[in-house]
DNA sequence: CTTCCATGATTGAGTTCCGATCGGTGACGA
DNA sequence: TCGTCACCGATCGGAACTCAATCATGGAAG
């Protein structure tokens, strides 16, 4: 099993999301141009701003449609933020396989690479980062071991573990979920400025990141010639 | 000049916030329980379900006076806000009076625990994570540095500048500005599933600040036993 | 110290606008 | 050709927001 397979399954969707599943097949086009829209919007006006006729308008339907697949104004922002995340996942999928990492590391810089990716090329992506989370259950792994697990860390976990052998566990989980919360909060610091991505705040966002994981998992490491300052390990 | 000093002057107040400053007492406490009101409610319901008939009902006042004070709905979420920041400040004032910090990590550990304690003790703190950022112009350093730098790093650099000697210029602006990005995301996700703050983020937080820093700045010291990367006075 | 009143503060019914519905119409596919 | 799916948009309910009337305050005048 590749380890970008396991960014390409379907995951179980956390609640109904729409409250019609689209039969013939002009519906389908319909409902992701909906999400189409809501994304320019959101890029538009912002999170408080948006309206449901401004989607409608933008995606050239009537309220009335919005309202057939979308309960509430709040659940098409839901749904964009899921399709956002089945995005993000297969572009971690294709960035794995065309970067072929050798490395623990490599793999998850891939994953940086594609959020970077993602923020440049998809509408809306900043959904993510600025959404209320409270609200927004996400697939939970195991609430057993005290942690909950986002949908990045838990993927991440299960690919570094099989692959590379880190020790699956609840302390590879919460590393990992540490991990996703500091590289995606530097990142978006990187576009929250800058709608290309300040390039500083990207590089530092990978160096943190490296640094944690040998702090924990690597002894030294070499990038572009520069000794990059390495954690030993604890205790 | 204490250190402490720098948190507790007024900043100024990025663009209108209210329609009309309060001139008699009793509407400074209108006011003031208004955005009560409005944090609460934004504990209960969230942002998006928050509404301005909820704040007047919980503040005890009528729909009127909502909008006497402010423009619209998000205004009021703005100022609240605004408040939690100034709040935060004085906060992380207290904080290094109590703690008098012997160096730059110890005073940026008095911020770290500031944040928790707000966490815990002001209602609707979440907002200053979640909160859409992008419509939210924070008091801005020196653009022309090719950096836009948030209230807490810019009032950090100087103290760690003035106090530790830690050479001010962009570099440190860059690196509070992540440092602060980071901490923030930990911190708000080891509250995301907790009321009380998962104790654990919570050390990571320090622990992954702490490194950085050293990184940068420090060498390593001595801290409770344990072997934890510590900044000495710079310089 | 009391009265008085200009002005700040508050109210809540009313207006506008947006979120959400639903019955009617058109489009697909079998 | 008919049953079902998809779409529309007038309409309703409720939330955002206004404003003219009313109340409260605190300082000035006596």
């Amino acid at each position: 099993m590749s380890v970008s397979d396991l960014f390409e399954g379907d995951i179980v969707e956390a609640g109904a999301q729409v409250r019609i599943e689209p039969i013939q097949q002009r519906s389908t086009a319909r409902l992701s141009g909906l999400l189409d829209a809501a994304a320019v919007v959101v890029d538009e006006v912002g999170f408080d701003r948006i309206t449901t006729a401004m989607v409608a308008e933008r995606a050239g339907a009537s309220i009335g449609t919005v309202y057939r697949y979308y309960p509430d104004r709040v659940a098409v922002l839901h749904a964009l933020r899921e399709r956002a995340i089945q995005r993000y996942r297969l572009r971690v999928a294709r960035e794995i396989k065309l970067a072929d990492p050798k490395t623990a590391w490599e793999t998850i810089d891939c994953a940086i690479t594609a959020f970077v990716e993602m923020y440049r090329t998809e509408p809306g992506f900043r959904i993510m980062h600025f959404a209320d989370r409270e609200r927004l259950p996400i697939s939970s792994a195991s609430p057993a071991d005290g942690i909950e697990v986002g949908f990045l860390a838990g993927q991440l976990a299960i690919a570094l573990s099989e692959r590379f052998g880190l020790p699956y566990g609840p302390d590879l989980l919460f590393r990992l979920e540490v991990m996703v919360e500091m590289a995606a909060a530097v990142l978006s610091r990187g576009f929250q400025s800058n709608v290309l991505g300040d390039e500083r705040y990207i590089a530092e966002a990978r160096r943190v990141i490296a640094v944690y994981l040998a702090g924990y998992y690597g002894e030294e490491l070499e990038q572009d010639g520069a000794a990059v300052p390495v954690l030993e390990s604890a205790e």
